[in-house]
RNA sequence: GGACUUGUAGCUCAGUUGGUUAGAGCGCGGCGUUCACAUCGCCGAGGUCAGAGGUUCGAUUCCUCUCAAGUCCACCA
């Protein structure tokens, strides 16, 4: 094996090693053997995707969850479940038709000039071409997602099921056709879920005048336009300037329109804003309208869906919103009417995909009613959802979130949702399965056979679908899903066998539209939850911790750093320094920090496999352990347990740190150095040989790419991707604590080191140590055989040391030395005339210093009887130990300080 | 207005049920190539754990308040 290159050359392996992986099938849970013999139930794993919105490229943010979701399910997979990661794309109505609008503009022309067909197939073009540029970045990332059970939420299985819902909706009384006051985006020409707006403060300016002169008080307000369609004036009750007018009702001109106010009382009027009245306007503002409903007053529409004053009011008449509150306030000041104008900071609503301002006004949309009670639960899907999430339903244990405090957030949200408008007036995306012919409404799965039936034109909310994502992509094709006693049935072994999903991983910024989503609507569909555990992570920003965007210019591209320092260092610079539910912050410089780590790992097998490349057949002699074996095979040990722990506790950040520990500091610098100059070579490579198979199972999950190119380099075709998680059963026994004589000496290696840079030796001047043994013993070994065993480890590790004398304490000290105390023996180094006195008596005076503070503190809590009796026997045994220790320490150094 | 998160070394972050000398990487300073690795190795400097109280034998860790940064929700006539 001496033809391994120097360097990870990841340009080389990658795609090579990703066309292995899928080429074995391995992917696909029905390739995978499962673990027999095994009493764990959860012998099935399965993480659904969430789809990429086929609205172009994928940002950091999806390369973080493709990262975390691998991770757990290539460990699942390598821990023998049966184990399915299920990819796909979503067609994201709004957001991709925005795009190609965009695209559209940039040509010069608009939806407007194309007819509505060739405006669809624009779309759909763009989303195979981003979704076939999505797919592949998928790939790039190693996602080792199975690509046979790929979906889509525009595809024939999903549509089917879209409308399956639809209709089991509408027959419950779940969904209605309505006229209510809606969020409307002028822009996209289109309603939107309350959640679908977006608040940004604003200065505005409040005006405060009369409608008319004859009319008794002013009323204050931000949009004069609406005051068109004015039908009340609100007080509050408790009011007394205003106590008088309320049950009256005005007929007044206010600008040589009509309105017929009502006075009322509203508690919710507060007396300290404005005038303290209230002009309301049902029908253009949320509000309003609830109150407008309380009181049962008439709705005027002013404004039209394209943002303009609607006909009926004179010269304001096609006048945009804008131009007409321009005309009004002039004609207000004019008529003298005006009594206060004054800036104000409110919050202007906007849509959150092309930031335009929402106009509020009513509209006939289709709802799903939140608290109708469904016959078959006798409950709402709102009462569902909150106990899905508080105490359990459908005998599932309740849905857990990790980190737990977003549960909070969403029986928050859930418990104060309310009707959700699910129509669009958007091309692309679910056409709502309901037909017209005069005054009949149908609503089927298919369209009707009969003629003169016209379609509804719109579309639905895209967060409609994506809600049926995880049961929906369980379904081959469209014949899998079934109507069956009052619910939507899955066939198949995936359904039984993946469902609910044991994971669901994406950013905590999606509960609402997303995760609330699912919950509801599969609780709904199925009778049944989506998941059993919610894993959300944060957003990746740029190093200042400002969100990526291109507009900014901030942007990492995965694709492009992947093939700058390969995909491994990107995965683990996403993993790193990540914790569930907070944000991370991300610059080239990190990723390219983690290329080093994949380097080093590269070295470190390259240099075991030089050594011999028949990986695992060697015998290794249980009877035959150095200390450093113990040591390192204890330390194996424990990282393996710890590892194992954190992959289940969705702690990956920390496994990941914690392998990089003891990879680079444990085994690289500690033992594989010293297992350069021990004697039983065989028996090193044996060892080293087993730690590198089980690290590199380790690590797989973390970094797929950089550990099958080396597994594939010994394991005669075997795919690492389907090797066995380590047993620490399986492991070679080793005894007692032999492994603690190994950090010993580390200690002295460290205190030569240390010494020889303070006293700032040459590195080539070769020194003598003298090692005094002050205390026999040492956690139970011989002092005296430790050093023995591991005087020639001492010389080597870049110690520069030729000769280790083991001695008893000698009275003397002498003044040109330098020395070192470590509790049970001293270290010391003989310079003729090269130690420079001062500076060490300087040097010992402050380490004294130290070593009085710690002791003093040591005693002063061993004298606590409240510490001796309450504290724990170990802590205090600790606690004695350390005491001893300083103490041997401290006499030392006076005895060192002495002869200087 | 309600709630949440974060505050630890110059920077990015660990710190696992409270346990006594608080860690890593990067950066910085010094030194070093006898062959796994200069995408490397060795050594070092640098922190009153945001601040103030409290609980406790003991607090970076638990509680309360304050300050700072940020997020979500509600209101905004």
């Amino acid at each position: 094996m001496t033809d391994i290159p120097k360097n990870y050359d990841f340009k080389a392996t990658e795609g090579k090693i990703n066309r292995l992986w899928e080429k074995s099938g391995f992917f696909s849970p029905d390739k995978l053997t499962k673990e027999k013999n095994k009493k764990n139930k959860n012998n099935y794993f399965s993480i659904v995707m969430p789809p990429p919105n086929v609205t172009g490229d994928l940002h950091m943010g999806h390369a973080e969850m493709l990262t975390l979701e691998d991770i757990l399910i290539r460990y699942h997979r390598m821990l023998g479940e049966k184990t399915v990661w299920i990819p796909g794309t979503d067609h994201a109505s709004i957001a991709t038709q925005n795009k190609v609008e965009k695209i559209l503009k940039k040509e010069g022309t608009s939806r407007h000039f194309l007819p509505k067909e060739e405006f669809l197939t624009r779309i759909k073009d763009f989303a195979k071409k981003s979704h076939d540029n999505i797919e592949n970045q998928i790939r790039k990332m190693g996602s080792s997602c199975d690509w046979g059970r790929e979906a889509y939420t525009l595809d024939k299985t999903r549509s089917k099921a879209v409308k399956m819902v639809f209709k089991m909706m509408y027959k419950d009384g779940l969904i209605y056709r309505g006229e209510k006051v809606v969020n409307w985006c002028p822009r996209c020409s289109s309603t939107l879920a309350d959640d679908e707006v977006e608040y940004r403060d604003q200065k505005t300016k409040l005006y405060t005048f009369r409608y008319c002169k004859d009319f008794p008080f002013a009323i204050s307000t931000t949009r004069p336009e609406t005051k068109l369609g004015d039908t009340a004036v609100a007080v509050n009750p408790k009011d007394k300037r205003f106590l008088k007018y309320i049950g009256k009702r005005f007929t007044i001109d206010f600008l040589g329109q009509k309105l017929n106010l009502r006075i009322i009382g509203d508690r919710s009027v507060e007396m300290d804003f404005g005038t303290g009245a209230l002009g309301v306007t049902p029908s253009h503002s949320k509000i309003d309208e609830k109150m407008a409903r309380v009181h049962q007053l008439p709705f005027v529409k002013v404004i039209d869906e394209a943002g303009k004053i609607r006909e009926g009011f004179g010269e304001f008449s096609g006048l945009k919103a804008t131009e007409a509150r321009k005309k009004i306030t002039k004609k207000l000041k004019s008529a003298g009417l005006m009594e206060k104008e004054e800036e104000v900071t409110n919050s202007i609503s906007l849509c959150y995909r092309c930031e335009t301002p929402i106009e509020p006004l009513p509209s006939l949309q289709w709802f799903i009613d939140v608290n109708k009670k469904i016959p078959r639960f006798k409950k709402s899907i709102k009462d569902i959802a909150i106990e899905a999430v508080s105490k359990g339903v459908f005998n599932r244990s309740k849905i857990e979130f990790i980190p737990h405090r977003f549960e909070k957030e969403y029986l928050r949200w859930v418990t104060n949702l309310e009707d959700w408008c699910i129509s669009r007036q958007i091309v692309f995306g679910h056409s709502i399965p309901v037909w017209y012919k005069n005054n009949k409404i149908l609503c089927d799965i298919t369209p009707p056979k009969e003629k003169g039936w016209r379609q509804d034109p719109d579309t639905l909310d895209t967060w409609f679908s994506s809600g049926l994502w995880t049961f929906t992509v369980m379904a081959k094709n469209p014949k899998d899903l079934q109507f069956k006693d009052g619910k939507i049935v899955v066939s198949g072994k995936d359904f039984k066998n993946f469902h609910p999903v044991s994971v669901l991983n994406t950013g905590y910024d999606i509960i609402f539209f997303w995760v609330a989503r699912m919950i509801l609507m599969t609780a709904y569909s199925i009778s049944d939850i989506p998941f059993e555990k919610v894993f959300l992570h944060g957003l990746v920003k740029d190093e200042k911790g400002k969100k990526m965007s291109k507009s900014l210019g901030n942007v990492i591209d995965p694709l492009n750093v992947s093939e700058k320092y390969g995909t491994d260092a990107v995965r683990l610079s996403l993993l790193i320094g990540s914790s569930p539910g907070n944000d991370m912050k991300l610059n080239e410089e990190k990723i390219a920090g983690f290329r080093k780590f994949t380097n080093k790992l590269w070295n470190i097998s390259r240099y075991i496999l030089q050594r011999n490349s028949e990986v695992g057949n060697m015998n290794i002699d249980k009877n035959n352990f150095t200390s450093a074996d113990s040591w390192i095979l204890t330390k194996f040990k424990e990282l393996v347990e710890l590892t194992t722990k954190d992959l289940s506790g969705f702690n990956l950040a920390r496994a990941g740190e914690r392998l990089i520990d003891f990879t680079w500091s444990d085994f690289a610098d500690w033992y594989l150095e010293a297992s350069k100059f021990e004697t039983n070579q065989t028996q090193k490579t044996a060892l080293l040989h087993f730690i590198l198979k089980n690290l590199l199972k380790l690590w797989h999950p973390f970094t797929p790419f950089i550990t099958e190119t080396i597994w594939q380099s010994f394991a005669n075709n075997r795919l690492l991707l389907v090797e066995k998680w380590p047993k620490i059963n399986d492991f070679p026994a080793y005894s007692g604590n032999k492994g603690d004589a190994f950090e010993l000496l580390q200690e002295i290696v460290k205190s030569i080191r240390n010494l020889r840079s303070d006293h700032k030796i040459s590195p080539d001047k070769k020194v003598d140590v003298t090692i005094e043994i002050i205390k026999d013993k040492w956690k139970g070994i011989s002092t005296k055989e430790i050093l023995k065993e591991g005087s020639n480890l001492i010389k080597k590790l870049r110690t520069g040391v030729q000769k280790v004398d083991i001695t008893v304490p000698s009275k003397k000290k002498s003044p040109n030395s330098i020395h070192q105390s470590l509790g049970p023996i001293n270290v010391i180094i003989s310079l003729e005339g090269i130690v420079d006195t001062k500076k060490e008596k300087i040097k010992l005076k402050k380490e004294l210093e130290k070593i009085n503070n710690l002791i003093s503190g040591a005693k002063k809590r061993l004298s606590d009887k409240n510490f001796t009796q309450k504290a724990p026997k170990e802590v205090v045994e600790k606690q004695k130990e350390i005491l001893e220790k300083l103490e041997i320490e401290k006499r030392e150094a006076e005895k060192q300080l002495n002869v200087h």
